[in-house]
DNA sequence: ATTCGTTCGGTTTTT
DNA sequence: CCGAACGAAT
């Protein structure tokens, strides 16, 4: 691995070769910002500092895998194992646990959820006997997120006068007391929230010199990817961590900071040479990902915030079609439309489903994409109705958010830390054993009396005198044994997938479910029996390296982290549908854009604040660049939403964009009046304009025909096989991909790999301790 | 205690 | 339109 330097550009190159103090990386859209991130570990391997004392902090748990899988193509498996690779979230959550008792917490704390803090923001609301439409739940929650990115303590808060005088005017006085409650409850149920981990993880540095000293000694280096969007705890571990090495690379784009709803804060990466005097500050300005016309047209978008680093995008790659802007007589037609151009430019391309994303501003309008998708668009010009269009959607509820799995990951929670209140309050009378609201109230409210949690309370009810009848405290004591139970289960060091299995059997979760078999209940047995081999597949792949008794711990600590954006995407050849967040750092051949519209992108929550403002043009920005090399945004005239018919107008961010790039021929009269006068701007490529030809006469419309979607095939007895049983020839068939010939089989890695070449999805490589599937023949 | 029906209100993005 | 929340009936 000698020539990896020959592969960069020379800005590249030079933001890969300074390792000497701290580094700002200004990476444009599609400027190889991963490639330098990958390239500089390599280097900094091959300088000889140690892999283990290496640490890279990405946005999501997927950016981290993907850039292990490039290390590991480089270096090798065994040295790209051992580098600290993850989210800010997920590696200081080891360290807390590492370092648990230091603040106050077990190893085997909990980690609340968003809708875990949601519920208990509620209750304290409802405790508290205020009116939950002052206090709205979910405004607190955003408080309470906002406050603890910026490292603030109840105990500060209530002696903030800034803040208090700003929920005195907002007719919200007592809100400092709920930050309290909230906070104090979750302490004494042994859990953090997603900004705790962060918030906890600065006290643990702060305040154990001996710990603080062991990780700066430990770490060397540290990069981090997507700057723009960390915020302030964040920003504050990474200094703590950096005193003694002072070596710190970050890579980012101010340009596409679209998270400061959770708190990111650009200045960070503004400011950050009055933190590190000897910083160091790169660019990266050549885009290597889109056409001319997808990098101007996105300039001249971007061009319209002001305060930003300056910098100056260009592609050298083709010039490339101009970016249609497409008018819709309603959302339902929206659908059926993209549904139209994605089969349209399937077949003119000759490429595939996987080269193309519909992105949009929020998750709500993945539906009406989806029924146009599996009804196949329009006709085509043939007067047939086309195929249904795969699609993939990503976001919404992922699978631990389900009811049946939350259920049971609720009663491994309380296995492991039964002060866990809201697991607690989940599965106290799920399924019913005779404990009602009544009584689940009388034990929340002596739990709050007496600063203990649920579980001290029904433990010992007459400590705490709690008032209940006999056949209560029976029911209550019952419920205390079950969990006993399964809190020996772990005590003895079974392991998870074991501990995982009882539970769920002694518990009746999936036996109740069997009873009756409406689709919605088969489903939920599905959902159960996927969680159980979740669980046993993450023993054995977990065994496989470090040969250790995997406990129902690691499994949480580790699931508790996981998105759905990080669950495997290889459901074959399919589009893929996300919000423009969740696309961000991806890239694909062809880009749709739906919804381009005033209210809904911009948001209608926005437009009152010109910061605001200027995040939803980041993200049309960062939506825009996502695509190689076509890019369509579609727009409506109507729009149902909530129950409602509304009228939409063209959003201003397609007037910003200078209409030189834009194919309008199809995009009504509204995006032709633009909004302000035609202005000048700095021309990255001088050839751009003249290359454009004429555009085609739009399609004439044409009427959608619903049809019915083919049912998906039944059960089959698919299973892990071992590789004694294959051999080249060998036809499976496969849970997800289907029918498929294996075409070579490998077992010279760790892992028995085989590439099988599917019917319907095309070349696959599996691996085999994972891959499901039946034996044909 | 549970279930069923009605009303009401919200309504962005996510580790 | 959807889910949560509340009230009435079993």
């Amino acid at each position: 691995m000698n020539n990896y330097l020959d592969e960069l550009n020379e800005q590249q190159r030079q933001a890969v070769e300074y390792c000497d103090g701290p580094q700002l990386v200004i990476a444009g859209a599609g400027s190889g910002k991963t490639r330098v991130l990958t390239y500089k570990i390599v280097h900094l391997l091959n300088q000889g500092i140690a892999p283990y004392r290496i640490m890279a902090l990405t946005f999501t748990n997927k950016a981290a895998r993907e850039m292990r899988e490039r290390i590991e193509a480089l270096v090798g498996h065994d040295i790209a194992v051992q580098l600290r690779m993850g989210t800010f979230h997920s590696i200081f959550s080891r360290f807390l646990r590492a370092n648990a008792e230091r603040i106050g917490f077990k190893h085997d704390f909990t980690i609340y959820d968003t809708s875990d803090s949601r519920s208990l923001i509620k209750l304290i609301i409802k405790d508290m006997q205020l009116d939950d439409k002052t206090y709205k739940p979910a405004s607190l929650q955003s408080m309470i997120s906002n406050v603890k990115n910026s490292l603030i303590t109840p105990a500060d808060y209530e002696r903030h006068q800034g803040l208090r005088d700003a929920d005195n005017n907002a007719g919200r006085p007592l809100t400092y007391k709920i930050y309290k409650a909230y906070w104090d409850r979750c302490r004494v149920a042994g859990a953090m929230d997603f900004d705790d981990l962060l918030f906890y993880t600065n006290i643990l540095l702060r305040d154990n010199p001996d710990v603080l000293e062991r990780y700066q000694e430990m770490f060397q280096y540290i990069l981090v990817d997507e700057y723009q969007d960390t915020n302030f705890a964040q920003h504050l571990i990474l200094v703590q961590l950096t005193k003694l090495h002072n070596k710190l690379c970050v890579v980012g784009d101010d340009a596409q900071s679209i998270y400061s709803f959770r708190g990111a804060n650009i200045d960070n990466i503004l400011k950050l040479k009055q933190v590190f005097p000897t910083l160091k500050t790169y660019k990266l300005e050549q885009n290597y990902r889109s056409t001319q016309t997808i990098i101007s047209a996105a300039n001249t978008l971007i061009e319209k915030n002001k305060g930003q680093i300056t910098k100056h995008l260009f592609s050298e790659n083709s010039v490339g079609e101009k970016i249609q802007v497409i008018k819709c007589d309603s959302d339902y037609r929206e659908g059926f439309i993209v549904a139209s151009k994605v089969a349209a430019i399937k077949a003119r391309q000759g490429s595939r489903f996987s080269d193309f994303a519909i992105l949009y501003r929020t998750n709500a309008q993945s539906r009406r994409i989806e029924e146009a998708f599996s009804r196949g668009g329009l006709y085509n010009t043939h007067g047939n109705i086309r195929d249904a269009i795969p699609y993939r959607v990503y976001g919404g509820l992922s699978f631990y958010q389900r009811k049946e799995v939350k259920d049971a990951i609720s009663y491994f929670r309380m296995s492991l830390n039964p002060d866990d209140d809201e697991a607690l309050r989940r599965i106290i009378n799920y399924p019913a054993r005779g404990i009602g609201d009544t009584t689940v109230s009388k034990v929340q409210h002596c739990a709050m009396e007496n600063g203990v949690s649920m579980w001290q309370v029904i433990n010992k009810p007459d400590t705490y005198g709690l008032k209940a009848n006999k056949g209560t405290l029976g029911k209550l004591n019952a419920f205390v044994e079950l969990i006993t139970g399964f809190i020996r289960l772990n005590i003895e060091g079974n392991d998870a997938a074991f501990v995982a299995k009882t539970i769920i059997e002694r518990t009746q979760l999936l036996s109740i479910l069997l009873n009756d078999n409406t689709p919605e209940n088969i489903s939920r047995q599905e959902n159960l029996a996927e969680l159980i081999n979740g669980v046993t597949d993450f023993v054995e792949a977990k065994q496989e390296e470090d040969d250790e008794n995997i406990l129902l711990t690691d499994y949480l600590a580790q699931i508790s982290l996981m998105t759905d954006q990080d669950e495997e995407n290889n459901d074959g050849d399919c589009v893929t549908l996300m919000t423009v967040h969740a696309a961000k750092g991806l890239e694909f051949k062809n880009v749709i854009i739906v919804g381009v519209e005033e209210d809904l992108f911009p948001s209608y929550m926005s437009v009152n604040s010109l910061r605001d403002i200027e995040e939803e043009r980041r993200l049309l920005y960062v939506a825009i660049t996502r695509a190689k090399s076509t890019c369509i945004l579609t727009y409506t005239s109507s729009r149902f939403i909530n129950g409602q018919t509304k009228a939409c107008t063209i959003s201003r961010f397609v007037k910003d964009i200078d209409p030189v790039y834009l194919d309008l021929s199809n995009a009504g009269n509204e995006a032709l009046t633009p909004a302000q006068p035609k202005r000048q701007h700095i021309e990255w490529s001088p050839q751009v304009r003249q290359a454009y030809t004429p555009t085609r006469a739009p399609r004439p419309a044409v009427q959608s025909v619903p049809i019915r979607q083919t049912a998906v095939a039944g059960n089959k007895n698919f299973a892990i096989h071992s590789v004694t049983e294959l051999s080249v020839g060998t036809i499976i068939n496969h849970s997800r991909f289907g029918e498929g010939e294996i075409i070579t089989i490998d077992k010279s890695g760790a892992d028995a790999k085989i590439q099988v070449n599917f019917k319907d999805v095309g070349p696959k490589t599996l691996l085999l301790k994972f891959a499901k599937f039946e034996i044909s023949q």
